[in-house]
DNA sequence: TTTTGCATGTTCATCGATTGACACAAAAAA
DNA sequence: TTTTTTGTGTCAATCGATGAACATGCAAAA
C-alpha cells in the first residue's frame, strides 16, 4: 500500500508538506505542489481514509435506515439519497430494518461503531424513541413526529387539496379516498383530512376507506378494494394515498368494466415509476424526493456543525396530469 | 468518546488486556473478562471501526455498483446484497453508475480510499475493463463476461427451456419471444437462445423480437410490443425476457382484447414484485437472487484470503407459475 | 549591517486499537 | 532447591494521516 510517506520521499518532501498539499493548509510553492502531485500520480496514491477519520474524529458517513429497500416508494428514496451523498462526498450507510424483528439497537451500535455523522430515519416501523438521546444528529423523512429530531415531509396536505380540486374540476362529484396506512400516526394521515377538508368547501360527495396494510409489505388487497366499489357505486373520483395502491385499483375499475378516465377517474400519490407503466398512466401529486433527500443530508450537515436547525420541513408537492384524469 | 483505555482504567487492566477480551485472544481469566464486560457496559464503550480498520489494514466494506437504484431488478438486488451483508457483518458501500457518464474512476477511486475487500459489479453499463487489474478482488453478477473476474448468473439457459417447456405443455403452438436489451453480449441473452433451441425441439413455432433499450432506462415501448402482435397474429405464448416488459406485454394484450390465458400465455422472468400487482398475476422465471448475492459476497471472502474460486457460478432457476399461463 | 516579516519546510505527538515481546507468579518437574 | 512450564497480564511500536509548533531562508525595512 502506498501511504503518505512514500509520496513525501518520492517528492523529496516531508509528510507534513504532502499533507499540506493534499488539504490545502499554510504556505505551498508551486513547485512543491506540482512534484507532489506528480509523485501522487506516478505511485497511484489513495488516501487512507480510515487513518483520516481517526485523525479527525469524524467520518462522512450518514446512516440511512428503511424498512425495506425491495419496494418502489423506498428505493427511489434511497436512489435519491444515494445521488445526493455522491454529490456531497459523503457515503451511505444503508440499513434495512426488513424483518419483523426491530434492530433499533443493533443498527445504533452499528452506527457508533463507524462513527456516522448522522443518521436518517425513514418513514418505517422502527421505534424512533431508541434514537432520541444519542449523541448522533438524527432527522426523519415522512415519519410519524415523536422525539425531538427534525423531521422533513411533503407537504401532505396540499396534496391531498391538490388532488380534490383537480378531480372536481374534471367534472367528479362523487368522490373516494382509498387510504393504505401502515402506522398510525404517519404524516401520510394528513392526505385523508385534506381530503375530507376539500370535498367539503368544494361541495362534493367525499368519502374515506381505508385498508390497513401491515408493514410496507405489498398489498394484496383486490378483494377489499372491489368491495369498496360496491358500496359507493356512484363513485366517480378516487384519490388514493400511494401509487402502488392507485395501480390496483385502476387494475380493479378496469376489471369492473369502468372506462378510466372516462367513468371513474384516479389519482394517486408519491409519483413512482410505476405510475408510468400502467394504461393509461395515472395521475399523481408528485412528493419531491431529491429535494427531500437533499434537505435531509443538510440538515444533518448542519446540526453535525452545531447550528441551529428547522425542526420541521415541509417540502412543496405538485400534481402530475397523465391518463387516469 | 468513550475509548479502550477508559475501558481499561473503569476495569483496573492494561488496554493490551481489554483488547485481548475484545478479540477472543490469548489467555484471560474469567475473572478479568467480567471486568471488562463490566466496564465496557459501564461506560457504553463502542469500539472504534476506524482505529480498528486503520491497525488491520482492511475493511468489511464491500463495494457494489448498480447501474440504477430506482429499478425493480436492481433494487431486489440491493436488498438481497444489504441483507446478507448484514448477516456476514459486512458494510456495503454502494455505489451507482445513474446517469449517463461512466464514473469507474471515480468509484475506483472512492473504493480504495476506503479500503473496501471486495467490488460486486452488477449487470450494467458501467466499463468492467478498468477494474480488471486492481488489487481488489472483484466479482460479477448477470454481467457479460469479459475480463478475470469470477461471475454470479442464473441459469439463464435453463429458464429459457422452462419457460417454452411450459408454453407447450399448456398448448402453446406459436411463440413468441420478447427480450429487452440493454447492452450486448449479456449472459441473458442466453434466454433467447434457449427459447430457440427449445422450440425447435419441441417442434413449435419460434420467433424472436427484440426491443433495444437505453441502459436500463424503463421501457415505453407500447408501440413496439403491439407492432409485434400485428407482425405475429398467431401467437398464443409469449415468454418476456424480464417482468418488467412481461408487465406491458400483459396490459398491451388486455387491451388489444386477448384474454390471459385463455387467448394468449405470458411468461416473464425474474420474479420482482410486480409480477403480483397485476391481472392476471404472471407467471415468471424465478432468479435466486438471495443464492446470488450469497454466493457473490462469499466469493469475495474467499478470493480475500487467497483461496481459490470458481471463475463461474452458475444457480438454478425455476418456474413460478401464476396467473398468465 | 541588523532587524523584521513572510514564505516555505520539517518534526513529531496524536487519533484508537492491535499485537508481538516480555514480565511475573504460581505450579509442576527435575 | 532449582528449573521449567503454564497461565496471566503489561508495554510499546505500529497502522496512515493530521496539524500545531518550530526551523530556515530570503527579501525588504531600519
Amino acid at each position: 500500500m502506498v501511504t503518505i510517506k512514500d509520496v513525501a520521499k518520492e517528492a523529496g518532501l516531508a509528510v507534513g508538506t504532502v499533507s499540506r498539499v493534499m488539504n490545502n493548509r499554510g504556505y505551498i510553492s508551486d513547485s512543491a505542489r506540482k512534484k507532489v502531485e506528480e509523485a501522487m500520480r506516478k505511485l497511484n496514491y489513495h488516501p487512507n481514509e480510515m487513518a483520516r477519520s481517526l485523525q479527525k474524529k469524524y467520518t462522512n458517513t450518514i446512516g440511512v435506515i428503511v424498512p425495506i429497500i425491495d419496494h418502489p416508494y423506498f428505493a427511489k428514496l434511497v436512489s435519491c439519497l444515494v445521488q445526493e451523498a455522491y454529490r456531497q462526498d459523503k457515503k451511505i450507510q444503508l440499513l434495512s430494518s426488513g424483518g419483523l424483528e426491530t434492530k433499533e439497537a443493533e443498527f445504533i451500535e452499528l452506527c457508533h461503531r463507524n462513527l456516522v455523522s448522522g443518521i436518517i430515519l425513514c418513514n418505517g416501523s422502527i421505534d424512533v424513541a431508541s434514537f432520541d438521546n444519542l449523541q448522533i444528529p438524527v432527522v426523519t423523512i415522512e415519519r410519524k413526529k415523536e422525539g425531538d429530531s427534525p423531521s422533513i415531509e411533503c407537504d401532505n396536505w396540499q396534496g391531498g387539496v391538490l388532488a380534490v380540486e383537480h378531480l372536481v374540476e374534471r367534472g367528479c362529484k362523487n368522490l373516494l379516498h382509498v387510504s393504505g396506512h401502515t402506522e398510525k400516526n404517519m404524516p401520510a394521515d394528513v392526505r385523508g383530512n385534506a381530503f375530507l377538508e376539500t370535498c367539503a368547501r368544494k361541495k362534493v360527495q367525499g368519502k374515506v376507506v381505508s385498508k390497513q396494510l401491515k408493514r410496507y409489505e405489498l398489498p394484496d388487497s383486490d378483494q377489499f378494494i372491489s368491495s369498496m366499489l360496491d358500496q359507493f357505486p356512484d363513485t366517480d373520483g378516487i384519490f388514493v394515498s400511494n401509487d402502488i395502491i392507485a395501480v390496483m385499483v385502476l387494475e380493479i375499475c378496469k376489471r369492473r368494466g369502468l372506462r378510466v378516465p372516462e367513468d371513474i377517474k384516479i389519482v394517486g400519490f408519491d409519483d413512482l415509476n410505476i405510475t408510468r407503466w400502467t394504461y393509461p398512466q395515472i395521475t399523481t401529486i408528485r412528493q419531491p424526493m431529491e429535494e427531500m433527500a437533499r434537505a435531509a443530508l443538510d440538515l444533518l450537515e448542519k446540526s453535525q456543525k452545531k447550528k441551529p436547525v428547522a425542526s420541521r420541513t415541509v417540502l412543496p408537492v405538485s400534481l402530475v396530469v397523465r391518463g387516469t384524469s
